[in-house]
RNA sequence: GUGGAUGUAGCUCAGUUGGUCAGAGCGCCGGAUUGUGGAUCCGGAGGUCGCGGGUUCGACACCCGUCAUCCACCCCA
């Protein structure tokens, strides 16, 4: 028989791993909740031409990444690749703009990529993003970046650097294209094949390429910078004036470039110097056209996502609880008439409210002590045949070896008073 | 999609130019301790050497293919 294996780029995250994964993830809706974002949940599957519409037809996650099948009834069918797309849907769906509170949104959970699985890279993956809806001011970028900072450095991650930029309006972008094209030319033997490539469908993506010799080909490069628009300024640097103002510490970078088509004006990335090759930890933008663009009213909005592996991936030992023996009893119920009464105990004890496990494998009170050990309990409830005679359990602290003799009549009340007691 | 590395026990890994090389440590189960955990000692279970071919008297080792994993490119969170 063929074992069936988990599919490739597809993770297990074991019981050892998920109180880990709890942490970040407690960590993400505290800080989101403290900014007033409040959850959203939405399908991990679309109709197929929502993402298409929305992330780009020429982007590489549409052209080749994305995990498409049919429905029954022929629609084509997509697993999400991120998150924006489906919030914006329902976003719009719903009608939330015409709810005159803020619509601050945060979601979490699993986005697929049919990408070559690497380090802090899966096809199953996990992200925690915010979306802020229906606000222009530039302090709305500030808040989405600051929550996304918060959240990683409450998180302890080492060398972390955001970067951030400013890609312009869409008509900024439109009238500084050609000129960059026009420059890109001219060293155009000098690049390697992708930017070559690139230079026709996304000329933007050459100032980000890492290899060295298009970097200092492009070096000279006409700047965006230099073909912004004076709003598109003004927001840029009230928005850093922002970061300023709070605290929050970044680096400019004028080639940074997000792979998405749909971000306008700010952009922002943090990485980390502690990953391997996909380093990016966190990044968004502001989108301002995608809900339009979907078919909605015309709708500011900035947002982030984090990876979530890439996190888990950095996060100290430190940063969650080491494994001390917690307050849980351990029932070792051995013997003809002290297994039933252990199985009995258990159970009262969990109705009390008080933790409690068992090792059904165990025969002898050796083996059971031992199970009792490896699972770190606090205590164990000792009952065998005699207990059961007498009436009586014996409750061994497994930290101080003292034993106590506890009632099986009124046991929950009598070990919890012992367990307070320690 | 491209490249490189690696696949031997549950885990981490040895295995010398092909000739008792099917091994160690840890873990697991049992005993020493007839009802008291962690330490020590002793014993035991556990492997189609990723899979399929080939070369050879003989392959865990060499060759070819294949699959898987990891890392990198690409791209991105």
């Amino acid at each position: 028989m063929n074992m069936i294996k988990g599919i490739k780029g597809v993770k297990d995250i074991l019981p050892e791993e998920t109180s880990r994964w709890r942490l970040i993830e407690e960590t993400a809706r505290r800080w989101a909740d403290l900014y007033g974002f409040r959850e959203i949940r939405v399908p991990i599957f679309e109709v197929t031409e929502l993402f298409a519409r929305s992330i780009g037809t020429s982007t590489d996650i549409v052209e080749k990444e994305m995990y498409t099948f049919q429905d029954r009834d022929g629609t084509s069918l997509t697993l999400r690749p991120e998150g924006t797309a489906g919030t914006v849907r329902a976003y719009i769906e719903h009608h939330r703009a015409a709810d005159p509170t803020p619509q601050k949104f945060f979601y979490s959970g699993p986005m697929f990529r049919h990408e070559r699985p690497q380090a802090g890279r899966l096809r199953q993956f996990h992200q925690f993003g915010v979306e802020s809806f229906g606000m222009a001011d530039p302090r709305a970028d500030v808040e989405v970046i600051a929550l996304l900072w918060r959240i990683l450095s409450d998180l302890k991650l080492p060398s972390l650097t955001l970067e951030i930029n400013n890609l312009g309006s869409t008509e900024d972008r439109a009238a500084y294209r050609p000129r960059l094209t026009e420059f890109l030319r001219t060293v155009a033997g000098a690049l390697c094949a992708n930017c070559r490539r690139r230079l026709d469908t996304n000329p933007l993506r050459v100032l980000d390429c890492k290899v060295p010799g298009c970097r200092a080909e492009t070096e000279p490069a006409p700047r965006l910078a230099d073909s912004l628009s004076d709003p598109a300024r003004t927001h840029f640097a009230d928005v850093l004036s922002g970061l300023d103002s709070i605290g929050i510490p970044y680096r400019l970078n004028h080639r940074l470039v997000r792979g998405l088509d749909y971000y306008c004006l700010t952009t922002f990335e943090v990485t980390s110097a502690a990953l391997g090759a996909q380093n990016a930890v966190g990044a968004g933008g502001r989108y301002d056209g995608l809900v339009e663009a979907l078919g909605g009213p015309p709708t500011p909005a900035v947002g982030f996502a984090m990876g979530l592996e890439r996190i888990a991936l950095m996060l100290p030992q430190t940063a969650y609880p080491s494994s001390s023996r917690s307050p849980v009893v351990y029932v070792a119920g051995f013997g003809v008439s002290g297994a039933p009464a252990g199985f009995s105990a258990l159970e009262e004890l969990r109705l009390a409210g008080i933790p409690a496990v068992a090792d059904f494998r165990a025969t002898s009170l050796k083996s059971h002590l031992r199970q009792a050990d490896r699972l770190a309990v606090g205590f164990t409830l000792i009952i065998g045949d005699d207990e059961v005679d007498k009436g009586v359990g014996i409750l061994r602290d497994m930290n101080t070896k003292n034993q106590y003799g506890v009632s099986l009549t009124s046991l929950c009340g009598d070990v919890s008073s012992h367990i307070r007691g320690s």
